[in-house]
DNA sequence: CGTTTAATTGAGGAAAGTCAAGTGAAGTGG
DNA sequence: CCACTTCACTTGACTTTCCTCAATTAAACG
């Protein structure tokens, strides 16, 4: 974890995203060539968080972008009734911070300690001006992000807990695959009130679609945060898609 | 209409969106130059189509991208039990034909007669790549299509049907307020089957919602795709959040 | 080891989905 | 121009599902 920390400091950010014109079998790969991390290392200085500890509240002047290097950040909205929506979960190559109006659309919070690089726009801004291949890196990195929020979506359209619940877990292993991560076991970094916020339904009817998943054999749980996939078929079908594709 | 389309098509292409940087008060504008109107109109070429034509199908090879000049288009993808989910509308200045490892990620159909500008992404691609304040207009484009997406997956989060139809009428009437049209009365330009695979929900529940807000004497309609908020109030409250903001 | 926070489980009620029938509107052909 | 067919929409009755409230258990932290 330091080892890797290092790593990323000396090299500069990641981004991580799918081409959108390539053929990469689901695979995430990252954008920026050595020069380009270089040049844009120069600009960013890194930030730490503590777990829980908040990065920037909603509607904020937004005066810097964030790039992931190592831990999870959930990017929410408190609604008018004080309830919390979860928008996204970021992992290292994410980048969040992004804009309306000079303005943070999000607030965004530590889930595990974080180290993130922080890009002041102003500098940001100028730079991509004078960079195109830069520019066409952002340009790739939001076309994924895109399409991360429309599956959001989608999943959201889903009516029955099950449904959303194993799309969400499809969601976590797609993205621990996309790392390069070992996928026997899908890891949950957040809570499961985070999980129903994010899926739009109540934790406690997360907590009965884990048991009932448990209970029929399709998934099989080590702890809280960590568990199996025992009947893929199954598993697939509930989802209701062909898993990988998108 | 029909002197707006040659308007359009003598001066080139429009991309409307919001600055993510600066204030405008929550109106989109149009991001492109003269300059660039002209250089991108050379690459294009205008494609119509009918109402209820299918422009392209998921997963076909993404040869070209769309900018809306007039008309309406949906973007939808089929579930695996074949029913629809409608992933956005899209209207005039808008753009669609992104593309995910080289396939559409969705399919699209005009739901009303549709004149687009067509740009073969080849031709596209080396254009921007020669071309930086135009990459930074697509930059903008993306980012606000984002946040576009984030309000449908937040609609979508919402429990009640009622919150979900007032929200989405918002969404039309501000994107009508966006495109400087008057908004005394919003215009429906889709089916209420098509509203309810948008809002995730039966098209039962859509009339139901709308014959609710009806009776309580919030919106008043003057045919099925026509209608007047009449009680602001209490249609903001059950919006639940502040209408104008993001 | 005790306290706080997270997660599970159960019972009851509200809300939307499904099925099915009926009404209104639009478009077609005589 | 009008009758007929078709499609879009509305409305009702019934069923399923999930949310809410409340009590318990399990895990995390000092």
């Amino acid at each position: 974890m330091a080892r890797a920390k290092i790593r990323a400091n000396t090299h500069g950010p990641v981004i991580r995203a799918r081409d959108p014109w390539a053929a990469s079998a689901g695979k995430t790969h990252q954008l920026l060539s050595e020069e380009e991390r270089a040049r844009l290392a120069v600009l960013a200085s890194i930030a730490r968080f503590n777990k829980d500890e908040e990065i920037y509240r909603e509607g904020r002047r937004a005066d810097a972008v964030f790039n992931i290097i190592t831990g999870v950040v959930k990017a929410y909205r408190i609604a008018p009734d004080g309830s919390e929506r979860i928008t996204a979960f970021l992992f290292p190559g994410d980048v969040f911070g992004l804009s309306e109006e000079g303005k943070y659309t999000n607030a965004a919070k530590a889930i595990t300690p974080l180290a993130a690089y922080r890009f002041p726009v102003s500098a940001l801004r100028s730079r991509l001006a004078k960079d195109a291949d830069l520019e066409f890196h952002v340009i790739c990195k939001l076309i994924h992000e895109l399409r991360e929020t429309q599956r959001h979506a989608l999943l959201l359209a889903r009516r029955g807990a099950l449904s959303r619940v194993v799309m969400f877990l499809q969601l976590l292993e797609n993205l621990q695959a996309g790392r390069g991560e070992r996928t026997v076991e899908i890891y949950l970094p957040m809570k499961r009130s985070d999980i129903g916020e994010y899926l739009g339904m109540s934790l406690e009817a997360v907590s009965r679609a884990f048991r009932t998943l448990t209970s029929r054999g399709i998934i099989k749980s080590r702890d809280r945060r960590h568990l199996k996939i025992t009947d893929r078929n199954t598993f697939d079908e509930i989802a209701g898609d062909t898993a990988s594709a998108s």
